[in-house]
DNA sequence: AATATAAAAGTAAAAATTACTTTTAAAAAT
DNA sequence: ATTTTTAAAAGTAATTTTTACTTTTATATT
C-alpha cells in the first residue's frame, strides 16, 4: 500500500472502475462488444467491458490492461470519453468509473479469447439492455466516437490494411447512420489526401473492380485534416 | 461510511479530486482564477481550485459546492473536461482528479469572496505556472472551451445580460486568440438568429453608437445553432 | 459481341466563406 | 450650422465548398 500526506482524508477514498464501450467492424456493420457480468450484482447480465483501477495504476492503464487480458492485443486505440460519478449509479456502492471507447479489429484470434469470457459482438440496432448506466454510456461513446471521425479519417484501427473507398463509405454510414453520397463521399476524402491508393483491385463487389486504398502512415505530431470545417 | 458489496476490494480504493478552470471575461480580457494552494505539498504556489468528492457526491457536485463556496453563486456553467489518473501526477500521493472548466461573470459581489482566498484572475499569457499537471488542465479546457464555442455561441454565462456585437467578437478573439473580421463575424453571428437586438445603444465606443444584443431565452433541449459545419 | 454492374469521373447550381468597400449615425470639432 | 471623425452596419464580388445529380469506364458475365 503506497502511502500519502493525505491519508487525513482517508474517508474521500473511492472505488474507481474503467469501463470500455469496445466498437468493431464486421461484415458492413458497426458492431459493440458486450459481457455477462462476472459478479454481482447484476451477475449475467449484459455489461460493457469493466474493471478496477489498480493502485499504482492510471485509469488508462486499467483500460489497456483488460482489454488485452480480452483480446491478446497490444496496441489498441483508446479515447477518454467521460467520467461517471452518481454515488447512486451502481447498486453494488459508490463508484466512480472513467470511460473509454476502443476500436479493435475483429480477428479470428480475438474471437477465441473473446468467446471464452461469454462476451458477444451486436450491432448498434440489436444491442441489449445493459446494467447500470451502460447504456447511456454507450451513446456518449457513439457520440464521441462521430466527434473523432468529423475531424479525421478513423479506420486506421477499423478496416483491415487495404480496403476500398466503399467500404470506407460503409463504415462512416454505420457511424453516423446516414448515407454518404457516394461520389461527394470519395472527392471529399480523396481530397484529403490522407490515403495512398494501391494498384490492386478489389473485384469482389463490381465487375469493374474498386481500388484498394491504405492509410498513408501518419506523420509524428501530424493530425490528419479536419473534416469538419470550422465556420466562425 | 457506506457499505458496498465491493468492500472486499478495498484496496482498490482511491483518493477523488475534482480541479476546476475557472474563465471570467472582463475588460476586454478572458480571465483564468487562480489560487494560492491552502495545503501540502506545494502550499502557497499557484492551483486550480480544488477539492475532495466527498462520499456520497458526484464529482459535478464537487465542484458546485468548491465553486459555490468560493464565489457564492448558485448557477455555475460547468462542463467536464477530462480525468486525469497517473498515480506520480500529485506527488503528496496518488490522486484521480476529474476536470471541469467553469463560466463565471466577474462581478464585485464574487469579487470579495475570492480575494479571501487568495485568489487572482490573469490572463491568458500572464498565468505562472501552476503546480503539479495543472498548466496542462489549463490547455485542454481551452480546447473543449473552444470546441464548445465552435457549436454554440458561448457568452450567455460571461457577458453581461446586453452586450454589444463588438464585445461578443472580442469575446471570440480571446478565446480563439486570433482577430475575426468584423463583417463576417457578424454577418455569421446575426445569421444564427440566437441574438435579439435591443433599442439601445451603447454610445461609449463610437460616435454613432452601436446596438446592444440579448440571447433569446434557451428553449427547453434545444441547442444552439452549430457555427461549426460537418463537411463529410 | 453485347450486357450488366458498381466504380470512378464529371458537372452545374446553390450555399458558404472570405476579403474587401461603402454607407451610416451621431458626437465632436471647426 | 457645417464639417469632420469614428466605429457600426450594410453591402459586394470573387472564391471555395457543398450538394444533387449525370456520364463514362473497366471488367466479368451472358
Amino acid at each position: 500500500m503506497n502511502t500519502s500526506i493525505y491519508d487525513q482524508y482517508q474517508e474521500n477514498k473511492r472505488f474507481v472502475s474503467v469501463d470500455c464501450v469496445i466498437f468493431g467492424y464486421e461484415e458492413e456493420k458497426l458492431k459493440l462488444l458486450v459481457f455477462q457480468r462476472a459478479i454481482e450484482p447484476s451477475k449475467g447480465e449484459w455489461s460493457l467491458l469493466g474493471g478496477w483501477v489498480n493502485a499504482g495504476e492510471s485509469s488508462e492503464d486499467a483500460a489497456r490492461r483488460v482489454l488485452n487480458k480480452l483480446t491478446g492485443l497490444q496496441d489498441i486505440y483508446l479515447e477518454q470519453v467521460h467520467t461517471f460519478s452518481d454515488p447512486e449509479r451502481d447498486p453494488g456502492g459508490s463508484v466512480i468509473t472513467v470511460e473509454y471507447y476502443a476500436l479493435i479489429k475483429i480477428d479470428a484470434k480475438a474471437s477465441n479469447l473473446i468467446e471464452d469470457y461469454g462476451a458477444k459482438w451486436f450491432t448498434l440496432d440489436e444491442l441489449p439492455p445493459l446494467i447500470f448506466d451502460h447504456n447511456i454510456l454507450v451513446e456518449k461513446a457513439l457520440e464521441k466516437l462521430r466527434l473523432r471521425s468529423s475531424y479525421e479519417i478513423i479506420g486506421r484501427k477499423l478496416l483491415p490494411e487495404k480496403f476500398t473507398l466503399t467500404r470506407l463509405r460503409n463504415l462512416y454510414d454505420q457511424i453516423f447512420q446516414k448515407q454518404f453520397d457516394p461520389g461527394n463521399f470519395r472527392k471529399k476524402i480523396l481530397s484529403l489526401k490522407v490515403l495512398e491508393r494501391l494498384e490492386e483491385k478489389d473485384m469482389s463487389e463490381s465487375k469493374k473492380g474498386a481500388f484498394y486504398f491504405k492509410f498513408k502512415p501518419k506523420k509524428e505530431g501530424e493530425f490528419n485534416h479536419p473534416i469538419f470545417k470550422r465556420t466562425i
